[in-house]
Order: C-alpha cells, then sequence, then structure tokens
DNA sequence: CGCCTCCTCCTACACCTGTAGTAATGCTAC
DNA sequence: GTAGCATTACTACAGGTGTAGGAGGAGGCG
C-alpha cells in the first residue's frame, strides 16, 4: 500500500472536491468550480491552497504549461475512507456500528437508502462466510 | 429544540469525553480521566479548555464550592449527532447512504456488527411503514 | 512599442488551537 | 501566624488556517 494522505483541512478538502469533480484543471477553473458550489473565493485565495495542497502531496502540479495545470494526487474514494476512518475513531471511539445506528435511527436514511444498505449488507456478510 | 450545540475543537471534545464520562468534576478529576486516557495534559491546559469550553457554552460551571464543579451542558448524544451531521455534510455532501455503504464494504465492521446493524434498519423500515 | 490582463510568487495578517507558565489568593498544617 | 499547597485568573506563544494584496513577468491589442 502506498503512502498515507495528507491531512486535509476543510478550506482544502473543498478545493480537492471541486478539483476531483474536474478531473484536472487550472486555478482559475478551480476558481470557477468552487464559484458554482457557492465558494466565492479571490484568485490568489485558490493558489494558495492549491500550492499548499502541492506542498503536502495531495495535488500533483504540471509546470510545463503555463497556466499550471492541478491535479490530485489521490483518488475521491481513498481520501474519503481515511477522513471516515478517522471521524469514527476520534468521535466514536472506533464503534463504528454506534455511528451507523445513529444514521438508521436518526431518519437521516430515506427508505430507499435504507433498503440499499441492508441489501449491502447481506452481500457482505454472504462474503464474510466463504471468505473467513 | 434547543440552542445549538457549539463547535468544538478536537482537544476539547476529548475534555467533553472525559467529562460525560465523570458526570461532572472538578479541573483535577477531569485531569485525572484524560490521564487513564493517555492524554497527559498539565493542569492549567485542562484549565484553559474547560475554560474555553465554558466560554461557548459546552460546559456549566458551579462556581458557589471550590474547586469549581464542571458539567457538561448537552448530552452526548445529542453532541455526537451533531458532529455526525455536519461530518455527513462536509465530507459526504450529505450522503450517508455512501458513507454507511464504505463502512459497510469496508470490513470494519465485524458480523456482530453488521447483524445488529441489519436488525436495526428492519425496525427501522417497520416503524417507517406504520408512520410515513 | 507601451499598456492591460492574466498568471505566479512572495508576503501578510488576523484568528484559532494546543499547550503551558506565572501571579495572586485562600485554606491547611504545623 | 506563617510556609506550603491547591486553585483560579491572566498571559504567552508558536504553529495552523482562511483569506487576500502587491510585485513582477509574458503575451495580446491598439
Amino acid at each position: 500500500m502506498a503512502s498515507r494522505c495528507p491531512d486535509l483541512t476543510p478550506a482544502e478538502l473543498r478545493v480537492m472536491k471541486a478539483l476531483w469533480q474536474l478531473g484536472r484543471g487550472s486555478v482559475a477553473d478551480v476558481r470557477g468550480e468552487l464559484g458554482t458550489r457557492g465558494q466565492e473565493l479571490a484568485y490568489t485565495t485558490v493558489m494558495t491552497l492549491l500550492g499548499r495542497l502541492a506542498g503536502k502531496g495531495a495535488v500533483m502540479v504540471d509546470r510545463t504549461r503555463e497556466p499550471f495545470v492541478y491535479k490530485p494526487a489521490h483518488r475521491r474514494e481513498r481520501v474519503l475512507r481515511e477522513r471516515l476512518r478517522e471521524f469514527v475513531r476520534d468521535v466514536f471511539d472506533g464503534r463504528a456500528d454506534s455511528l451507523v445506528l445513529r444514521l438508521v435511527e436518526d431518519e437521516t436514511l430515506t427508505r430507499e437508502e435504507l433498503r440499499e444498505i441492508e441489501k449491502k449488507i447481506v452481500e457482505a456478510e454472504r462474503r464474510r462466510e466463504k471468505k473467513p
């Protein structure tokens, strides 16, 4: 397995989301994408954030072209998974089940979603029976 | 419905957890409880944190007794629920289902936990059928 | 050819966080 | 009653975060 994803601040995460959406892009592109999500930021602010992200290895920069092209260094999936792990550890003391129970009981999920999750659970259980 | 729970920093949350465990207690008590969890902090550090928590209304202070007695202003349940909500919104764009799916597929949960969750889901679905 | 515009680089800066020291004050024990 | 110890109040401070301005280069337009 590869190097750990670096920690991201909330603002940085928002930038990453824009980048994941775009695939890759210039500062202006990212700024535009953030704009469509209601995050109006000055050009230089976006630059600063992308710079910090590059500094911690969360994005790759292609400097052979101007304007520079930024690209996520890790896939969204992976970063979110890691955030989730941390969150479960820090807030729910590692009790993932109690987190899920809370969501289930909290009306946060629609009937559809519940059904979908149930299906996945059954699948997961079946998988584990076979290959423990 | 009551006033929103204030935002807590990671260090503050750790203090709150100690306080929830104790029910209520002095600075020294909280410090001790944190100690048993491997969070060794100077007395004054704990004071600072409790002071900040009091400042943002997360704990109540009884100053009629010395040493002052600190007590959580909100129940654990409630604070965790709110944190979870924020997390789902900020990191998973509000898609609680995709968060849960990730946990289910991620081997993060034991067979037991999966079964438990499944049961809760069935219950929740049944509840909703009756009272939509 | 000189200016405007876009872009990058460096700098700034106020606020938040984690962590703790020092001063003051009051109670306890000799 | 005086020297400690516990406790609180005030202060500190380095590092992180969110947000952005200004300087300077490079290319397009009049």
